[in-house]
RNA sequence: GCCGGAGUGGCGAAAUUGGUAUACGCACCAGACUCAAAAUCUGGCGAGAUUCACUUCUCAUGUCGGUUCGAGUCCGACCUUCGGCACCA
């Protein structure tokens, strides 16, 4: 240990001091709790940012914690190594994808080790190799066999020009990204997963995990599931055995029903092309052409559509309906069909005001108001001029009161909805449904670094899976990388070209790869189990180690990647593989790491921020007014997330270059609740950097001195040392119940008040009394404790330092510091005394002074009495231990 | 438009259940050390008023109102802002 603080050298040598004795090698031991601590994986894109830097710091100390507190920890990490940069990187600079990516991968495992992360690298996976994606083929085949993998036409973004599919990011503003051309629409044969099979299970066993989950991130998987509950009714088609099926989940709506609107895709128009007028058929390619550019852009679409001239029956009523088809009906969901009921839907009512539909009120919000409808009509006709008055203004969408309903009058919504469905059941009409939002996930990607799906085309077996054996199909060395045509993989022969499994002629294989959210799907059970060949791990080593106990990650993954995650978990257990629902126990969602951003006004162009290259203006609040750059120029300037491209960005290898990676990682943790953006400002973390500084200067100042601290507690201490223990202890409670709520800055505030606390105990090291020197150790030992979740390099050096033993705290059974009350309470504690609730005078007290001692002592307070003179005391309320409030009149 | 979160000093932020608002850090100011600077150490630091001074008082947690002995915290309305969804029948 030197005296000054070199981070350099005491980082490197703690790094190579935990490799070469696998401190965090995990291995299974069924003495201890274990505690599986999780981030998300990342993608090796060539650099760490500092989102990954936030991410891996909170994990880490979370890890740190928990050893520390006698857990059997497992944190592993590994890569996300399929998908498209790779790709990109093959087609603009001629580079081969798994070169690209071993080398990313190389320099970042450089950048997290530099960080000092503690992770089992033992267990280190990436997605690409193919003793990983074999098991994604192995889990598809499963999947195939069980039915939940399946095949389908479907449409994608196609480019014309490049023949290629893209990704609707690749086809945004319905232009190919690649050549700018129009992008249009294809029908292909693509690979879908049977998520919707789950989608139950996934909305209800949200309530296993709701404790450990952030509500903003279950409220968007319920979203993204959007079960609702209704009912299917059929309209019959005037003059035709045709029957148009409706969703709707207010069948108790039915007799206000107006029109039944179809998607213009819907196979009800399809069927009809030949009878339908000319003005409607062009229409028909109006609105589909709305569409598409609706999709495309991001602007709300006036609702548009046209009667088709064909009427439909309503079966409660027996009405006779118009049939329309308007842009605002979606195929996708419920059965591309509605039924329009103006008065009690927002939608449906904006469509009658457009055209001009009858709007029938059949709701009423109080059941006073059914009584009056008896005599009333509330057929709303827009050619009854006199009737204009009667327009309600606007749907009235709430549950109430049947009106207009024939028997049903009078009932509620409630009542009507079950006995409504019940009824048309009973009559053959209808049905009890549930729909979801939830679709199945498309896995097939026209693309080369993805795993290959494991199916073979025969011409004379058809769809043949790749037998278990022969797994992994592995993908070629290369490919043609062009960027545009059909699938890479198609163009390699010797990888299309094969025999058929089942009878040995000549076939094909499938060239479409699967969605890198399949790697990521299941990569932290691989994590238990890495090298197994077999299986993709091992079900007895996944009942120690899984589920996860804390997964930390940005909430950008809130559902697409924790829906799957949850889906494949789901499989695996109906597989037998685990024996939960859940993946994730609790889950931290942290925020993002932002950083102030300036363009070129005129280029768009970013403008890296140096403070010589651009100079800012801000407001009293340190809000940017505005930026300019060398030559005056104006800036457009926006505050977004942290990235080498954006410009904005702090390089994290800079940073610990300069101040060192426990420096670094104790200033994002401290700067901001995890959960919060952290907004980067350059001059916060030279604070934490001193605090380091401050904490290693004075265990340099007494460590030789603490050697010969005594090793029995002294039964006397001196009141400035009492003092000192009691902080310590309030310190260790602290930090322990702040840990355990995951709230990491807070902690850092209380160990910089040990720290100051420290500093405030005047007493030097010659001179020093036996008493004093145990209270010192006492509160730095803790002190350095609970330094190493966030700081784990210096507290390593400090803590050897101090016991002299250079074997690392965790091998050498360092504990977490044990909170003791009987030190931390104090000998007298301040009470204040309210005059009508505001804070007059205070009354030092012992703690736990009975409630009659404070009222006296508080009524006897000069402060008091001089309020109180000539006025009366109408209450005193005392909450021992807290306050005393005296209520005067 | 709908849904959800958040508004506290110059800044990042504290304040487990309603009970001393502004902990901790940054920035800033003053002092010590130094030939000087950096580093370090000490002190100050919400606003306003009052006093030579010790002090004392008033106001302040987005705005307005309510509940309560007491509200940053609970309730109602509104404003601002960030995020999600966007015709899901």
């Amino acid at each position: 240990m030197d005296e000054k603080y070199f981070p350099e050298v005491i980082e490197e040598k703690w790094q190579q001091r935990w490799k070469d004795s696998n401190a965090f090698v995990a291995e299974i031991n069924t003495e201890k709790p274990k505690f599986y601590a999780l981030e998300m994986l990342p993608y090796p894109s060539g650099n760490l940012h500092m989102g990954h830097v936030r991410n891996y710091s909170i994990g880490d100390a979370l890890a740190w914690y928990k050893r520390l507190k006698g857990f059997n920890v497992f944190h592993p990490i590994g890569w996300d190594s399929f998908g498209q940069p790779a790709e990109e990187a093959a087609i603009k600079r001629g580079l081969n994808p798994r070169e690209w990516t071993e080398d990313n991968i190389r320099y970042m495992r450089g950048q997290l080790q530099r960080l000092g992360i503690s992770y089992d690298w033992t267990t280190e996976i990436a997605a690409h190799r193919p003793d990983y994606y074999k098991f994604d083929q192995w889990f598809f085949l499963k999947m195939y066999e069980m039915g939940l993998a399946y095949k389908r036409m479907t449409q994608v973004n196609w480019c014309p020009h490049d023949q290629t599919v893209l990704s609707n990011e690749q086809a945004s503003g319905g232009i190919c990204w690649r050549c700018g051309t129009a992008t249009t629409k294809k029908d292909i044969e693509q690979w879908f997963l049977k998520t919707t099979a789950y989608a139950d299970q996934l909305l209800d066993d949200i309530a296993e995990i709701e404790a450990g989950w952030a509500e903003k991130v279950l409220k968007r998987q319920r979203d993204w599931i959007g079960r609702s509950e209704g009912a299917f009714v059929d309209f019959a088609v005037e003059n035709s055995d045709e029957k148009i099926r409706v969703f709707t989940t207010r069948i108790d709506t039915i007799y206000g029903v107006n029109a039944i609107v179809v998607a213009s895709e819907h196979p009800f128009i399809e069927a009809r092309k030949s009878e339908l007028s000319g003005e409607v058929l062009v229409k028909i390619e109006e609105i589909k052409r709305e569409k598409m550019k609706a999709a495309n852009r991001e602007e709300e679409v006036e609702k548009d559509g046209i009667a088709t001239g064909f009427f439909a029956v309503n079966p409660f009523s027996g009405e006779q309906i118009p049939i329309w088809t308007a842009n605002y009906v979606l195929m996708e969901y419920g059965t591309g069909a509605v039924m329009s009921v103006p008065a009690h839907d927002e939608r449906d009512f904006e469509f009658a005001e457009k055209y001009f539909l009858p709007i029938k009120q059949v709701i009423v919000a109080t059941i006073s108001e059914v009584a009056a409808f008896e005599t009333k009509s509330t057929f709303f006709d827009w050619n009854d001029v006199q009737n204009y008055e009667g327009l309600p203004k606007e749907a009235f969408t709430e549950y109430g009161f049947l009106v207009n309903s024939e028997q049903w009058n009078g009932k509620t919504s409630e009542e009507a909805k079950k006995e409504m469905t019940h009824y048309a059941e009973m009559h053959g009409f209808g049905e009890a449904a549930t729909t979801y939002r939830l679709r199945d996930w498309g896995i097939s990607r026209q693309r080369f670094w993805g795993a290959p799906i494991p199916i073979v085309y025969c011409d004379d077996c058809g769809t043949v899976p790749v037998p278990y054996e022969q797994l992994p199909v592995e993908l070629p060395d290369s490919a043609p990388f062009t960027g545009v045509g059909e699938s890479p993989l198609a163009k390699v022969e010797e990888f299309v070209n094969t025999t058929c499994p089942s009878c040995r002629k000549a076939a094909r294989r499938e060239t479409d790869t699967m969605d890198t959210f399949v790697d990521s799907s299941w990569y932290f059970f691989r994590y238990i189990d890495p090298r197994n060949e077999s299986l993709p791990f091992e079900p007895e080593i996944a009942q120690y180690w899984t589920p996860v106990d804390q997964y930390i990650g940005g909430d950008d993954h809130a559902v697409m990647h924790l829906i799957y995650t949850r889906f494949w978990t789901k499989v695996m257990r109906d597989i037998g593989l685990v024996h939960f629902n859940e993946p994730v126990k609790r889950l931290l969602t942290q925020g993002m790491v932002v950083g102030e951003t300036f363009f070129d006004d005129e280029t768009g162009k970013r403008v890296y921020f140096q403070p010589n290259q651009v100079s800012v203006k801000r407001d009293e609040k340190g809000k940017l007014l505005s930026a300019t750059n060398v030559e005056g120029k104006q800036l457009k300037y926006a505050v977004e997330r942290m990235s080498k491209s954006k410009g904005n960005g702090v390089d994290p290898n800079e940073m610990v270059e300069i101040y060192g990676s426990d420096a670094s990682r104790l200033y994002v943790l401290f700067s901001a609740p995890v959960e919060n953006e952290l907004v980067w400002n350059e001059n916060g973390i030279e604070g934490t950097s001193r605090f380091l500084q401050r904490v290693w200067r004075f265990v340099w100042r007494w460590h030789e001195r603490l050697k010969a601290v005594a090793e029995n507690e002294p039964t006397e201490f001196s009141a400035e040392a009492r003092k000192l223990r009691q902080k310590t202890h309030q310190t260790i409670q602290r930090v322990e119940s702040d840990f355990e709520r995951l709230q990491l800055n807070t902690p850092v505030a209380a160990l910089m008040e040990l720290s100051n606390a420290l500093g405030d105990f005047k007493v030097e090291p010659e001179t020093a009394s036996d008493s004093d020197l145990f209270a010192i150790d006492e509160a730095v030992r803790a002190l350095i404790l609970m330094l190493a979740p966030y700081a784990p390099h210096a507290a390593e050096e400090m803590w050897s330092r101090l016991t002299g033993s250079d074997e690392g705290m965790l091998k050498s059974g360092a504990k977490f510091p044990v909170y003791r009350e009987d030190l931390a309470r104090k000998d007298e504690i301040e009470i204040p005394i309210q005059i009508n609730g505001k804070l007059r005078s205070k009354l030092l007290v012992a703690p736990e002074t009975a409630k009659e001692e404070l009222e006296r002592a508080a009524l006897a307070d000069e402060k008091v009495r001089e309020y109180a003179a000539g006025k009366q005391i109408a209450k005193v309320i005392v909450v021992p231990n807290r306050l005393v409030n005296v209520v005067i009149k």
